[in-house]
DNA sequence: ATAAACGCCTGACGGC
DNA sequence: TGCCGTCAGGCGTTTA
C-alpha cells in the first residue's frame, strides 16, 4: 500500500508522535514477537530477539519505502509492502489488563515503559529485517526523489541508457526509490507524459516537467498525510486530489476527456488519452 | 537489457 | 445467499 508519502507520514508519527500514538524515540526495547513467521525476513526469531532486546531507539527515519529504526547496535528495517501499517499504543488497559491483539497484527515491539509498536499487515507481504548492516539492503536503492541531488539533469542522464517504458522504470526502486502506482500515475498526468513512453526518447524539456511533477506530487502527498483508500492506511487526504488514479471514466480535470485504465508493467494504470499522448 | 508471468496473501466488489 | 472472477499504495524470482 504505502508509497513514499504514506511511509514518511508514519515515520514522522513514530518520531514526533501522531496518528494516535506517541513517539518511540529513546524508548528501550523489552522484547519483539512475531505472529506470522514470514514477516521476519531471516528465519531466526530467537536471534532477532537477542539482537534488539534491551536496546534503545536512537533514531527513526525513512529510506525509500523502508522505515528505519536505528538502535544502539543493530537496525530494524520495516517494509509495509501492500497492506502494512504501524500503530503505537499502551500495552495495557486502564484496569491493568493486557490490551488484546488485533486480527492482522504480525509483529509487536514492546518497550520497557509499557508502550508497544504494532506492525499490522492484512496481506502478509510486509517484511522486517534486523541487521547490523542495513546498507546491504538500503544500498541498492536509487536516489531519493525529494533529495537535493535528484535533479532534472540527473534524471535525464539516467534515462539515456534506458529503453524501458517510463512508468515501470519510475517504479523500479533501484532506479528511483519511493514511487509507487498512485504517485507515478499522478506524476505522469501532471507532466503530460504517456506511461508507455520509452525513457530515453524523452526530451530534456519533458524530463524537466516529469521531475517537477514527481517532486510536486510527493510533496503534496506528504502535506496531506498520504492517500487513504479502501480499508488500508487511515488518516490521509491525498485521495481527494487524485487527477487520474481510480478515476477511470471520469473527466480529466484539465481537458474533460474520460480517464482510461490500461495495464502497464502488470499494473493498473490511469491516464488521460488526450493530455498524455506518446 | 527488458519484460512478462507468477508467487506471496486477504478482502472487497460486481455479476450471475 | 453463495460462488466466481477480478482487482488491490509491492516486490522477488524465474522464464523468455
Amino acid at each position: 500500500m504505502p508509497e513514499l508519502p504514506e511511509v514518511e507520514t508514519i515515520v514522522r508519527a513514530l518520531r514526533d508522535g501522531g496518528r494516535g500514538g506517541k513517539s518511540i524515540c529513546g524508548l528501550t526495547i523489552r522484547d519483539i514477537r512475531f505472529y506470522w513467521k514470514r514477516t521476519l525476513s531471516s528465519s531466526n526469531p530467537s536471534l532477532a530477539e537477542a539482537m534488539v532486546q534491551g536496546q534503545g531507539i536512537v533514531a527513526v527515519s525513512r529510506r525509500a519505502k523502508y522505515i528505519v529504526l536505528q538502535l544502539e547496535v543493530s537496525t530494524i528495517l520495516i517494509h509495509l509492502r501492500m497492506s502494512g501499517d504501524i500503530r503505537v499504543e499502551s500495552s495495557f488497559l486502564e484496569n491493568g489488563k493486557m490490551l488484546p491483539m488485533q486480527k492482522y497484527d504480525r509483529m509487536v515491539l514492546s518497550f520497557t515503559n509499557q508502550l508497544r509498536m504494532v506492525f499490522t499487515d492484512t496481506r502478509k507481504f510486509g517484511r522486517v529485517w534486523i541487521t547490523e548492516h542495513p546498507q546491504d539492503i538500503l544500498g541498492k536503492l536509487g536516489p531519493e526523489p525529494l533529495s537535493e541531488d535528484f535533479t532534472p539533469e540527473l534524471l535525464f542522464e539516467k534515462f539515456q541508457t534506458r529503453k524501458r517504458q517510463v512508468k515501470p522504470l519510475l517504479m523500479d526502486q533501484q532506479f528511483l526509490a519511493g514511487m509507487g502506482n498512485i504517485y507515478t500515475d499522478e506524476a505522469l498526468h501532471i507532466a503530460r507524459l504517456h506511461p508507455r513512453q520509452i525513457a530515453n526518447k524523452l526530451s530534456f524539456e519533458k524530463v524537466k516537467r516529469l521531475h517537477h511533477a514527481i517532486q510536486s506530487v510527493l510533496t503534496a502527498g506528504i502535506q496531506t498525510n498520504g492517500a487513504s483508500i479502501d480499508w488500508v492506511y487511515k488518516g490521509g487526504e491525498f485521495q481527494n486530489t487524485f487527477g487520474v488514479y481510480q478515476r477511470t471514466g471520469e473527466d480529466c480535470l484539465k481537458c474533460g476527456t474520460p480517464i482510461e485504465r490500461i495495464t502497464v508493467g502488470q499494473r493498473g494504470t490511469h491516464y488521460c488519452p488526450l493530455c498524455q499522448r506518446i
